[in-house]
DNA sequence: ATTATTTCGGATAAATTTATCCTATTTAGA
DNA sequence: TCTAAATAGGATAAATTTATCCGAAATAAT
């Protein structure tokens, strides 16, 4: 469904969050190590991220990676996938036509529209509070 | 969503369905022109939806592709997303985690579950009469 | 039989995605 | 000021997906 640097990305940020809201700034290297992920290519993707002004990163000796904690209620799930995978998910034919709309519709063209408007609506009420305190609890895991 | 590969099987499969539904036999060559698929690609495709008995193939001269008229109303549109994408749709985690269940839920484990049970009953309800009869009728396309 | 046509299948190439490496830059603290 | 720790970013490599090429095998028609 998604790349594998976005599903890098949303698993670093909840990552961030959660220790954000301990007032821990965190290195890419504990990030990696956490989310289970390879270093290097996290990097880039936290790299997208902070483009996007979704995160926040301070460079050098105790620098690291944060969200400021007013901020991460408000972040969208659908901001993180945005910011690395792009919109196609919401825009693409599902069959890989150039133009697919009403007027010109590919055969599944009205079945991948109810699909990716579900996904569409999930993507933008989930949000990294609802999903940094599910692993603080324990109801989630970022890993294995 | 889905591989190039898949999209390409899924066109193809919808036109050799409308030909045969005319006793018509079309060969790769012809499929390629009218879904606007790279020949060779295509043809690796269809070899692979031969193997798995979706669509039945002729060689030699006068040969080409086919799906017995009786068969098409019987051929959902997963079996076809299984043929060349596999079964991960269904069961991936949308993370990535190597383990990802009830008991063990990634961040964003029962959403997902929500819209993936929507994708595959989409899938498991979309048969191929139905989408080559949107194609002879002129209600969706195969191109462009 | 020969030929033309067509799928099959192996080898290879191109493009994209994923991953690594290395140097530059920034920053806190000694 | 120097050093250690950290992100930034360019270059490159590995892996996967997409795409092409070509000879082999099958088959209908001549």
């Amino acid at each position: 469904m998604f790349s594998k640097a976005c599903e890098y990305g949303i698993k670093a940020s909840i990552y961030i969050a959660l220790n954000s809201y301990d007032g821990n700034r965190v290195s890419l290297k504990e990030i990696a190590k956490e989310i289970d992920s390879p270093e290097a290519f996290t990097a880039k993707i936290l790299q997208a991220l902070v483009r996007d002004k979704i995160i926040n990163s301070v460079k050098g000796a105790y620098g690291g990676f944060e969200i400021p904690k007013e901020a991460i209620a408000s972040i969208k799930l659908s901001q993180i996938v945005n910011s690395i995978d792009g919109d196609s998910i919401y825009h693409g034919c599902g069959l890989g036509l150039n133009v697919c709309d009403e007027n010109h519709p590919c055969p599944v063209h009205d079945q991948f529209k109810t699909i990716r408007n579900e996904l569409k609506i999930m993507l933008e009420s989930t949000n990294l509070e609802q999903m940094a305190l599910d692993i603080k609890s324990g109801a989630s895991f970022l890993k294995i």
